[in-house]
DNA sequence: CCGATCTGGTGACTTTAGTCACTGCTTTCT
DNA sequence: AGAAAGCAGTGACTAAAGTCACCAGATCGG
């Protein structure tokens, strides 16, 4: 029978940040990774809480956001397969600052902070993966503030959609968030995502059958973007 | 007389991210650093360009800075001596995320990108340093989504001028900054900070006397911010 | 199968944000 | 000194954003 640290390795081995590392050093780092099952929507951690140690995910997806004291949420990243979750604050001894939860069923690795600073420390190759992952989280987060302070719910949405539909490769994709959901991802509130989404389909923008949503213009969708508001 | 890289090595020994180097080291380090004096509103890089190197701040303040098409701007932070820029850019190969310009007469360290991993490799202490600044910086730009997805700008405005306020160590402080500058910090136009301040004054919360700033009640002011808006 | 919960649509409204235009006050440059 | 540029205040709007309340259809557990 199968070791579940090999397995454990097995999953190291596909996420970018220990790419560099021999077979010897992921079984090695097996052996001190903890290996766990997640229901849809099960909390990791919240915002606020000592950050223990950095997780990966092995399956699924999970949800990094804030939630303000009025219960609005704002999602910061959705993260799948491979993407390691809070491997900064790791380094600053501060608190997680964002609350994660799982959006489907899913599994996690999780690495403590200890072992996996000494990791850094040993080989220096992840220390610098890590920078590298970080930049591009950093990009992101400044993509959002670049949004939340210079465009309007409208614009956000349709910068969402396109988005979207690039990522499906097609002029058509499955809506699979709620209007909830989606209104976290782009900092509004369900009515505004609701009157703007039948407003686009008022306009032709795009059309809308259930849950699926097809864009019709796709023109008239990226000049929108692109003009000055 | 003192050679010129030497008291770059000064300078180096008192940024954060060289503290674990030794003299040897940080004089080594010297030869590969540029040092350069800048006018006030100076600009070291735009948004957009390609990642040549980091930089350190030396003397002065510099300004991280987002531009929209429109001419809007969002301020993401402020650095002062010993805070270094990009540092995280310079690692996953992408452009500058912000524009940066001087706020000041500024003196700043550059250190090309190649140099700069090639220490990161020979010294993992410093990667993790590194790691250390991003993750602090990360935390300051969720806070940023966070006000801007969550509060209003009368919010802002008083955790701005509560923050500067803690900053002075003292309930008065001198306004340094214009209107203009006030906005882009929060995320605002000028007008909505002239009328915010004069409503603020109204309501006897604060005074103003020129560009001096006195908070009046600072419990009321706090009261808004942790009320549930 | 049926009540309960979740999700989406929408009218009517309030509040906040942002725009435009204009004024007057400083500061600075030559 | 005088022109020019920059900064601040404000009235009058427009337009976005957000709130509240309510309805209707879908879905799901027992």
């Amino acid at each position: 029978m199968m070791s579940s640290t090999s397995s454990i390795a097995d999953v190291l081995k596909k996420t970018a940040l220990f790419s560099a590392l021999s077979d010897a050093e992921l079984g090695s780092l097996a052996t001190r990774t903890l290996i766990r099952s997640y229901a849809p929507g099960e909390l990791l951690f919240s915002e606020g809480t000592s950050c223990e140690g950095l997780y990966i995910v092995s399956k699924g997806r999970v949800r990094i956001f804030k939630t303000s004291p009025a219960g609005r949420e704002q999602v910061l990243a959705i993260e799948g397969p491979g993407s390691s979750i809070a491997e900064l604050p790791v380094f600053d001894g501060g608190p997680y600052p964002a609350s994660v939860t799982t959006v489907e069923p899913s599994e996690l690795l999780f690495i403590a902070r200890k072992d996996f600073r000494a990791l850094c420390m040993e080989y220096p190759e992840i220390a610098l993966k890590v920078l590298e992952v970080a930049g591009a989280r950093l990009r992101r987060l400044v993509g959002i503030i670049e949004e939340l302070s210079f465009t309007t719910v409208r614009h956000r949405l349709i910068s969402w959609i396109l988005r979207e539909a690039k990522a499906e490769s097609g002029s058509s994709f499955t809506l699979q968030a709620s209007h909830q959901e989606l209104a976290a991802q782009i900092g509004t509130v369900r009515e505004l995502v609701s009157r703007n989404l039948a407003r686009l389909q008022a306009q032709e923008f795009i059309g809308i059958n259930g849950h699926q949503v097809t864009i019709l213009n796709l023109e008239g969708l990226e000049a929108e973007l692109s003009s000055v508001i």
